[in-house]
DNA sequence: ATCGCCTATCGTCGTTTCGCGATATGTAAC
DNA sequence: GTTACATATCGCGAAACGACGATAGGCGAT
C-alpha cells in the first residue's frame, strides 16, 4: 500500500503506532542518533555515546526506544553492537505526512490569504 | 560577524525544532485532531472536543500545541475559532523522513534480512 | 580465570506531559 | 445592562519522560 488513499479513513487505534513512531522522532537526541546513523557508511557502536554527548545509560536508553519504535535495528557483532537505521520503518508516518499536506492545500478555506 | 544563531555548523537548532514538530504528532489525539481536520472540508471548531472524547480543556491544549508547532491554524470566526491545517507545515519533517530512507538503504550494511 | 571493553538494566530524582474541573475572557443576541 | 455560547487559561494530581550513576552481563585478550 503506497499511496495514502486509506490514510485518512482508517484512522482507527493505528494512531498509537503512528503516535510512538513520530514520538521516536521527537526527541533532538534521539534526531541526532539518526543523523548520525544516516551519514554512517557502516554500523556504529559506543561512537554514538560520544557524538551525542551525553551519559552511556542515557544512550542505552534512546537506543532501545529507537528499536523498539523500529526506527533502527541492533546486530550483535562479537565486539560491540551494530546499530543501522531500519530501512522502510518510517513510511506509514510519510503517508501520514503526506495525506495531512495535501489535505492541507484542499481545506484551506479560512487560512489568511497572506502569502510570505 | 553576529553569526546567525546557526549556519552550517551542524544542525544543532534544527533537531530541536524538527523535534518539536514531530513530537506535535507523537500523541494519539493530537494524531485524531489532524486526521479530523483533513477529512474535513471546511473548518471546524467544538466539533473537535465531541470528535476526540476529552474534555473541552485537554483538547484546547491540544489544539494550542499544535499550532504553537505550527502544525495547524486558527482563524477568529466571531462565533467559533476556525482550526483549519497549515499547509507545507510538515515538509521539513518529510525531507528528514526521506533522508534517513534513503540512507537506510545504503546503510545496510550488517542487516541480514533473510537470516535471522 | 582474570582483566578490560562495550552494552544493557536498575534505581532514583527532577521535569514535563496529560487529563480533569473550575474559572475567566470574548462576542453575539436579547 | 444580562444571558448564552465557544474558547482559553488556571490550578492540581497522576503518570510518563529524561537524565544520571552504579551495577550486571557478554566476549576477546591476556
Amino acid at each position: 500500500m503506497r499511496m495514502g488513499t486509506d490514510t485518512v479513513l482508517m484512522t482507527a487505534r493505528d494512531d498509537e503506532r503512528l503516535a510512538v513512531l513520530a514520538k521516536a522522532l521527537g526527541h533532538p537526541a534521539r534526531l541526532k542518533i539518526l543523523m548520525l546513523l544516516a551519514r554512517t557508511p557502516g554500523c556504529i557502536g559506543g561512537d554514538i555515546v560520544e557524538a551525542v554527548g551525553l551519559a552511556q545509560s542515557t544512550v542505552s536508553e534512546h537506543l532501545r526506544i529507537l528499536k523498539a519504535a523500529g526506527v533502527i535495528e541492533g546486530q550483535i557483532d562479537p565486539p560491540r553492537i551494530c546499530y543501522a537505521l531500519a530501512p522502510g520503518a518510517l513510511a506509514p508516518l510519510a503517508a501520514l505526512i503526506e495525506t495531512l499536506d495535501a489535505a492541507a492545500s484542499d481545506t484551506a478555506c479560512c487560512v489568511t490569504p497572506d502569502q510570505d
